[in-house]
DNA sequence: CGGTTCGTTGAGGCCCATCAATCTATGTGG
DNA sequence: CCACATAGATTGATGGGCCTCAACGAACCG
């Protein structure tokens, strides 16, 4: 699978934080007993560090690992056959990329990296075997498919009725808001994404990105430094961008109730 | 919740065939045992008979029940606050229209009726009971989910990079996959919707689906008659709409590797 | 220092939105 | 049976948001 990747696999695996699921997202998931959390944290995995622009899934071949991100920033895309690109989702760090592989034995998108990553992955079967053991473990896959299936609808909403600028701003605060960024009205965090790449998020060409980012610059809603994003008046941004963090689902408060007493 | 939905309720009850999710695609997943499939047909349900353009969910309400569509069509959409709506999903006959409610306590898109509907609930808290009981019962949640998500992101590369003639075809491919109406090259199907319901599926306006759709009918790829959509030549109208069923996952086939058999 | 990637700017045009009106089909009440 | 109302399809005129093509500037890097 990864023979067009340039691997510095040994070197990662000698690092002193022995590589485990504990660097992602989903061993914190409120589902997990302790036990299923530690099963997790013990399921031997794979470290990797991987350059940018790197296919790690291609659209329509089978894929056998799961591939989180622990550092870097990667996505899932579809493509159309005159080279269209769609991204329908960025990863950062702890996220999960092909969570559907756990059902389907081959994606119709592809994953690549879009700066210089370092990925975690764990072999397709064993993740499977684990679902069916543990049903915590199952519980919280089905989470986080649900959420992205929250993030996808919302992100379809502002690609079929939301103009240029209030789709960039929405971008902004969700990255803020998942980058955990933010800080009373201002937020500021590590921003490596082109405005190619962010074209291909919103469905703009980066031209037409261009000049929208000029109008946020210009309305002091954005600024950018050296490959950080500021964002010094969240409170208008999100207002343009109309942005309303419930879809992210971040603070599950609401586990209680999906987590039936009966069990 | 149903207090400004004009009900039948007594008179669908009196019907013969007594009402079950049997009547929904849910019990004729693979993932069911013999039992799980009992269990849900034996599920205690409500069958209703709604009007056309009837909210069932709205958005950011807290729903009690899980609401599968019988007859008729319905969908799942959000709206912008500026009145834009986008529909991100169309409810068929079989349908699971908030799949999302095993999970979320409130859900952040509304379900509306598009035509006269015939609806069937069951109460979230049995459902949840249920997914907790059944690990097969669990396991088709999740694979539906999936299934909804990979539809999303199909949506989403058009929506962002498809020109409103392909994203038509597309859709009516999609539809025409869905209600399994294929028959050879062409293709025929009940198709109650208004051009404003497709624009609100496409990201476009009512104006420019008529004139698209009008050139459609002129190039021969479709026709309409009473409330009926015709589609002579499915093979063109795929090329011209990209379509590719694969991401439906309608024959799935795969299923023996997401279950494991170490269970 | 030359090459490459990315950001920026300009000119021109098309796709689709907007506004407004007409036409048709269906249904309703007198 | 007809006058009337309503919803949806259709058509026209106009404009704007975004795309396309093309070139230039800036930052980075071996």
């Amino acid at each position: 699978m990864f023979e067009h990747v340039h691997s510095h696999a040994s070197a990662a695996l000698q690092r002193p934080p022995r590589a485990s699921l504990s660097a992602t997202r989903f061993v914190r998931s409120p589902f997990l007993s302790d036990e299923e959390r530690q099963r997790l944290e013990q399921a031997p995995v794979i470290l990797r560090s991987v350059g940018a622009g790197i296919d790690l899934v291609r659209q329509q071949e089978p894929g056998d690992l799961l591939i989180f991100v622990v550092e870097g920033w990667a996505c899932r895309y579809k493509t159309t056959p005159n080279g269209g690109r769609q991204i329908s989702a960025l990863l950062v760090a702890g996220d999960l990329g092909n969570i559907d592989a756990l059902m389907f034995d081959c994606l119709d998108f592809g994953i690549r990296t879009l700066t210089p990553t370092t990925i975690l992955t764990i072999s397709r079967e064993r993740a499977i075997a684990l679902t069916a053991d543990y049903t915590g473990i199952a519980r919280a896959v089905t989470w986080f498919a649900m959420v992205e299936n929250a993030v996808l609808s919302q992100w379809m909403l502002c690609l079929g009725r939301q103009s240029a600028a209030t789709r960039l701003a929405h971008l902004f605060c969700e990255l803020s808001t998942r980058l955990r960024a933010e800080d009373g009205n201002k937020s500021s965090f590590q921003f490596p994404l082109t405005q190619e790449d962010l074209a291909d998020v919103l469905g703009l060409t980066p031209i037409h990105v261009n000049r929208t980012m000029q109008y946020l610059r210009g309305e002091g809603l954005i600024r950018t430094e050296h490959r950080r994003m500021i964002l010094p008046d969240l409170e208008r941004l999100r207002r343009i961008g109309e942005f309303d963090p419930h879809y992210l689902h971040a603070h599950p408060k609401e586990i209680g109730r999906a987590r039936p007493t009966l069990v």
